[in-house]
DNA sequence: GTATTTAGTAAAATTATAATTACTAAATAT
DNA sequence: ATATTTAGTAATTATAATTTTACTAAATAC
């Protein structure tokens, strides 16, 4: 029972793994660093210290030293000191940040709303349901 | 309607989103574009020639022939002339790239199936059948 | 049959990422 | 109060990724 719910978890990733793979490729003028560090922010959806960014990406904190600045010239991000330890900064986005980030959504949205076409009236509420179910429970899972 | 569709789709991203970036945390002999290419052949079930997975990896062909030679040299990948074109190659995994990539998905597959005990029997039921259907449904959006 | 395109290779130069070491200042432990 | 740990920065070195240019041989267009 078990094993199969898994199983179904897993053919789960592959069959999103195109529209992850495409996620990247708007060849903006960010590094891919600077992109996976804003990708995070943003998913996340609060601020970050080094550290924290730097775990959570396994990446080594002096890497961030330079990629998060690089973004914070270029005015993704912006440093604000962390009332709750004055050794860290929390680095949170900025609109022109989260407007990147919104953008590469919109493209899979696009795409999906396109393929969409290729279901039925009654498919199209099935997939409805089962997606909610889904991301629900998998919420559930993870708290 | 399809508008709240599109929404849980895109919300299901960033819910299998921490079992993607830790896909790639198994500090192998593997370099980054290495794991991309192998990924690529592993995802996709069958054997490419190197246009192929320079443009399916958005990757100009050029890098490709460093990365798939160090790959053939380690025994990840194997070269076959192809018979449809005497210019091309296809490169295929061999067992031991197979086994490099399952070995990812295992983990996923373990981290999954501890975190599986927070929902109850119902639950559980639930879920297995909501993904099924969404898988179901994906694979026939993309056919 | 000739010209053009395409798949793959190769080498050089540039840029990005990774790893190592060392330092400051604040936080925490004892 | 002192020692140790932790967050962040900085500079250096090594490795990997990207770009550019150029070449061969097979495939395709006309």
């Amino acid at each position: 029972m078990k094993k199969e719910l898994a199983q179904e978890y897993i053919a789960l990733i592959p069959n999103l793994f195109g529209s992850f793979s495409e996620l990247n490729k708007n060849a903006t003028e960010l590094s891919h660093m600077q992109n996976h560090v804003i990708e995070y922010l943003f998913m996340n959806k609060r601020a970050f210290n080094l550290k924290e960014i730097s775990t959570g990406l396994d990446i080594a904190k002096q890497q961030l030293t330079n990629v998060v600045s690089a973004l914070e010239v270029q005015g993704y991000v912006v440093k604000k000191p962390d009332p709750k330890d004055k050794r860290a900064v929390l680095i949170a986005l900025t609109p022109k940040g989260k407007e990147v980030q919104e953008k590469k959504w919109a493209e899979i949205y696009n795409r999906f709303s396109q393929n969409l076409t290729k279901l039925n009236e009654e498919e199209q509420r099935d997939l409805q349901f089962a997606l909610h179910k889904v991301n629900v429970l998998l919420t559930k899972m993870e708290g």
